[in-house]
This record gives C-alpha cells, sequence and structure tokens, in this order.
DNA sequence: TAAAACTTTGCATGACCTGAAATTTTTTGG
DNA sequence: CCAAAAAATTTCAGGTCATGCAAAGTTTTA
C-alpha cells in the first residue's frame, strides 16, 4: 500500500520535503497557535527558504490540512465499485469506513490535527472545505449510480466518475438533488464522527462512531428514548 | 421586522454604511471575480477608507456573507421557543423554515451572494464556516433539549439559550453526540436546500426545497424508486 | 561529462490586516 | 448655541501573506 516506492530519488526528496513541512506546521502551531507561526518560521523549521513553502501548499493552513491530494479521486473510484444494487448511503457509509479506517491508522497525527482545528476555529472552514472539492466529485458519482439504477443498468459500473453520459450525471443540479442531499449528508456524519472521536481523545474507535452515525441517519434521526440504557 | 428603527441617527448609519459596503462588495465581486477585487476597492465604491471596511469587517470575504450578526442568536431563541415535546429534527425544521422565509424576502440579493459563492469556490467554506459559529449555539439548545427531556421536564421551555446548567447543556462533546449529528444535518439540508433554490434561479420557493429535504431525512433517506414519475 | 529537466532560492511587488495616534463627526448637556 | 465628551473615521507605519520572475543549484538522462 505504500505508494512511495519505486520512485526517483527526487521525488523522494519531495514527498520528504512535504511531509517535514506538515509536520514542522502542525507541530509549531499546536504549541504556539496559528497566529503565531509564520510561514517562515515553519520553513525555517524544515530548512528552507518560504518560497519553498509555498511551492508545496498554497497557503499556510493548507499546510495544517494534510491529507494527500488523491482523497477525493480515490473516494470515488471506490464508490464506483460499490455494486449499483446498494443503496446510496449504504455506499457512502463503506467508502467512508475506509478513509475512517485509513485515519485510525495514523491515529497520533490526526487527533493532533483536529485539536489543533479545535484551538483555530478559524480552520475549521478549511476542513469542510477539503470536503468542497470532495463532495463535488462524490455527488457526480452518486448521481450517476441513479441514473444507472433508474434504467435497470446492471451493477457492472466500468463507467468512470464523472465521464457518464452528461444527461443522467447531470441531472444534479436541476433534478431533484437527491445525490447532493445524501453526499452532503454523509460527509456531515463523517466529519461529526471525527469531532466525537477527537473530543473522546482517540479512545473509542473511529469506525463505530461512524457506523452508529449512519445508523441514526438510516432510521430518520429520531430523539433518543428518555431512558435507552 | 425592521428592526432599523428607534435608533440614533449615528446608529442608523453605522449600519447604512455597513449595508452599503456589503452591497458594494457583492456587486463588484460578481462583476469582476473575488481576485479582481480589493479591499481598497470596495471602500472606494462607498467613498471611505480601507481601515474603515476594516473596522466593519475582519476579512474582505465577511463582507460577501452579509447575514445579521444576530442571526445565531435569533436561531437559538426561536429554537428555545419550540415545545420540548417536538422531535428535535423537527424543530430544526420549523426554525430553519422561518430562515428560509426571510432570505427569500430577500430573493435578489440572496440569489446574486449564492451565484458569487458558486463562481468563487473559495468562499463556499465560508458559508458553511458563518454555520460554524450557528452551528455550535444551536448544538447546546439541541442538547439542552434532549437534557431536559429525558428528565421528563415540561414543554415550559424557560430555559435560556446555553444558560441552562452545565451538565446536561454540556453532554454533547463528551455523550452520545446525537445533538450534534442532528444540528449538523439539518445545516446541511438547509444548505442543499439553498444550493438547489440558487441552482433554479429562485424559481421554486425555498421553504418547499426544504421541507422536500427534511422529509427525506426523517425517512432515513432512501433512494429515489427506478419509476417515481 | 554535457545537456535537459526540474527544484530551490532571492528579489521585487502588491494585497491583506492590525495597532496607535491624529482628525473629524456626532451626541450630550449646560 | 456652544463647549466637552464620546464615537467614528482617517492617516500612517509595519508585519505577514502570496505570487511572478529569473538566477542558481540539483537530479536525471543520454
Amino acid at each position: 500500500m505504500d505508494s512511495n516506492d519505486e520512485l526517483g530519488r527526487r521525488d523522494r526528496k519531495k514527498l520528504e520535503t512535504r511531509a517535514a513541512l506538515e509536520r514542522a506546521a502542525l507541530r509549531l502551531v499546536a504549541e504556539r497557535g496559528l497566529a503565531d507561526v509564520t510561514v517562515e518560521d515553519i520553513a525555517g523549521a524544515v530548512d528552507v527558504s518560504s518560497r519553498t513553502f509555498f511551492n508545496y501548499f498554497p497557503t499556510k493552513e493548507d499546510a495544517l490540512i494534510g491529507g494527500d491530494p488523491t482523497a477525493a479521486a480515490d473516494l470515488c473510484g471506490k464508490l464506483t465499485a460499490v455494486p449499483a444494487a446498494v443503496p446510496a448511503l449504504e455506499a457512502l457509509r463503506l467508502v467512508l469506513r475506509e478513509a475512517a479506517v485509513s485515519i485510525q491508522e495514523q491515529r497520533e497525527q490526526w487527533l493532533l490535527r483536529l485539536k489543533v482545528f479545535e484551538q483555530n476555529p478559524s480552520l475549521l472552514p478549511r476542513l469542510v472545505a477539503g470536503g468542497t472539492e470532495t463532495e463535488r466529485s462524490l455527488t457526480a458519482v452518486v448521481a450517476g449510480r441513479f441514473g444507472a439504477g433508474r434504467f435497470g443498468a446492471g451493477p457492472d459500473a466500468t463507467e468512470q466518475a464523472g465521464a457518464g453520459p452528461a444527461a443522467e450525471t447531470d441531472d444534479g443540479p436541476t433534478g431533484d438533488g437527491h445525490a447532493e442531499l445524501v453526499t452532503a449528508v454523509a460527509l456531515t456524519a463523517f466529519r461529526v464522527a471525527m469531532m466525537r472521536w477527537s473530543a473522546a481523545a482517540g479512545d473509542p474507535l473511529l469506525v463505530d462512531l461512524l457506523d452508529d452515525a449512519f445508523s441514526r441517519l438510516s432510521t430518520g434521526l429520531p430523539d433518543p428514548g428518555p431512558s435507552v440504557t
């Protein structure tokens, strides 16, 4: 799974520099707070020029988000791989579950990141923002599922993400908006699960919190009973 | 409903300046795009200094968000006014419905704003961000409802937003996170409804789109049937 | 080793945003 | 109506962010 093999020295150094910048940014901001860390501080901690920092990240905040840029495409790919017979919400749950697992594999880094986000509320939008990009792509795939499903297409999903006929995947904005709603709600559930996980210091399994949220979603979010125990 | 009466001339001028800055920002960005409008442009269009702009808005983007700062508190107040017997999701629907009505009352301004947001995706996070603040407050109120409900408290909700006993409203982060989930999902539904409304150029009633989204939420977001007509 | 491709860097520049002090406008009350 | 007080605006200085460009350095390829 480590896709950083079979790379020339140059690309390896690039990955390493990028990771080092992310680590330094996270550490420094956790220590001093976002406002008291300059780009020069971060670059200096890795011993590169501040100009180089901007060769890797468009903004200071982006270095804190981490998460490789391929994440969105990965999710879309995995979603198209789920048989079309599976309901959209369930399909999204399965895909997000995988993401949750990979986050748990980098437990410490993610807990630190989430703590930084809590302590610097101005970053929260960015976290959702990473979602903005992801949300658009996923929505297209979900819309494609509905389009295919409505015409009785089989579960052999050879259609590429967003490469399907425009008439179907495009009905999102102008159609009934169900794909948008399901996708947005699913990502929201993911975000809430992450916050809960962070608030509990990573004690329960993120995957379980995610399942919990989705189970509530699928039953229409009823109020918890007066005596649940 | 126009709460700008019974104000001295000074406060009226402040409101007017603020509104003028919002209008100018929205107009200019709609014309030229976010990147080609400087704070100085906006301030100049209203004939104030750029420093004055920053006395009203912390960032350039904030001028585009608009929406008076009392919105969050208003929502919370209205939510506490809903009888505790009403399920949380339904209560949120009722409250957000009122917000939707008031948005429809400023139809043109909001449609322009949403168009600007679509054309400048970097702003979308900010839209959700305005939500970040709102979401925190609303979550506390929702958690309070559960706390009160669980102990059989009557529907006479005299409790103030966030002023209730900490032991109950505070169980959000460490509890089962239901309040967080319901609130976040409800606001997401609101956002999706707004996007749909904008995409349809304000043709259907925003309120109807909102009801539609909530009705799907309460039934667990099932896939649309193959032949819905 | 030499050329090609790429990365890093320094420099210049403009926009963003803040604090502090000076100036102008508005309110207050005698 | 006129000062004094209060508040808003402006000017100014300064730090940080972010980008474009060209020079210098490094890695790859041949």
